[in-house]
DNA sequence: GCGATATTTAACCAATCGGTTAATTAACGA
DNA sequence: TCGTTAATTAACCGATTGGTTAAATATCGC
C-alpha cells in the first residue's frame, strides 16, 4: 500500500477505528479506556491502534503501565485536502434530465460514445 | 464491511482507484479509456470499477459495447462530512509544549493518568 | 451470420485483514 | 519479591484483496 493517503483511508475504512478516533477527539485515553465500549478483545483493539498509529492518525505516550493515546490530525487534514477538489461536484445535478437535455439540443455531441447513462 | 462509509473509505484506499476518480472528475470515460494510463490488465481495472460502483462512487451507463462511467459525488460528500468535525483539530497545536505548560500550571491535573506523551 | 472490439466472469494465487486464545513484557504497590 | 494490572506479541484461522491468464458475453459493422 505504501503511500500515506492510502494508509489513511484504509485506516478509516473500519467502524471500530473511526469510533476510536471519535473518542480521541474528546481527549486522550488509554488503550483499556478505548477498548471498553467494544465487544472485541484487547489484542484486537491493540492492533486497531497499531493500524491507526501506522497511518499517523494516533500517537501513543507512556505513563507507567498505561499508553495514553492522542489524536493526530495532520493525516486527517491531508485526506480532507484530497477531497477538497471534489466538493465542486457535491451539488452538481449532472443527472439524467440535464444530460438528456444537453444531448437533445447539441446535434453532434462531444459525447463519450453517445452515452445512455441508465 | 457492510456500512457505506467503510465501503467509501475502503474504495478510496487505493491509488489506482483514486486516479480513476480524478480522471472521472474531468468527465465521463469508458472502461478502456480509464484503463489506458495504467500498467495493469483490463480485468483488474474492471474490478476496481466494481469496487467503486459498489461504494456508490461511480455509476456505469451503456452505449453499444461501451460502459461509460461517471463520478457520483454523494458518497464522497458523506465521507467529507464525516471529516468535518475533525477540521477543528487541524491547527490545534495540542503538542508537547502546550500540554506541558498546562500540567505545570494546574496542580492536580484532570490528566488521563499523568501523561508523559513522548 | 461473422469477425472485430469492449468488457466481464471464472479460476487461481500470494498477501493482508480482523478476529481469536495463550503467552509475554512492563510497571505498580504492598 | 510476589501478585495485579496494562498492554503487546505470537500463532493461528477464515475471509477478502489485488493481481494474473483464459474464457465468456455483448454489440457493432459488414
Amino acid at each position: 500500500m505504501v503511500d500515506a493517503l492510502s494508509a489513511t483511508f484504509s485506516a478509516l475504512a473500519d467502524p471500530t477505528r473511526r469510533a476510536i478516533l471519535a473518542r480521541l477527539a474528546e481527549g486522550e485515553a488509554t488503550v483499556g479506556e478505548l477498548a471498553a465500549p467494544f465487544d472485541i478483545t484487547l489484542p484486537a483493539i491493540s492492533r486497531h491502534l497499531k493500524v491507526l498509529e501506522g497511518a499517523g492518525l494516533v500517537s501513543k505516550g507512556r505513563s507507567a503501565q498505561w499508553r495514553p493515546c492522542r489524536l493526530e490530525a495532520a493525516r486527517l487534514k491531508a485526506a480532507d485536502e484530497w477531497m477538497a477538489p471534489y466538493r465542486e461536484f457535491f451539488d452538481t445535478r449532472f443527472d439524467r434530465l440535464e444530460a438528456q437535455l444537453e444531448s437533445m439540443t447539441t446535434k453532434t455531441t462531444t459525447d463519450t460514445k453517445g452515452t445512455t447513462h441508465d
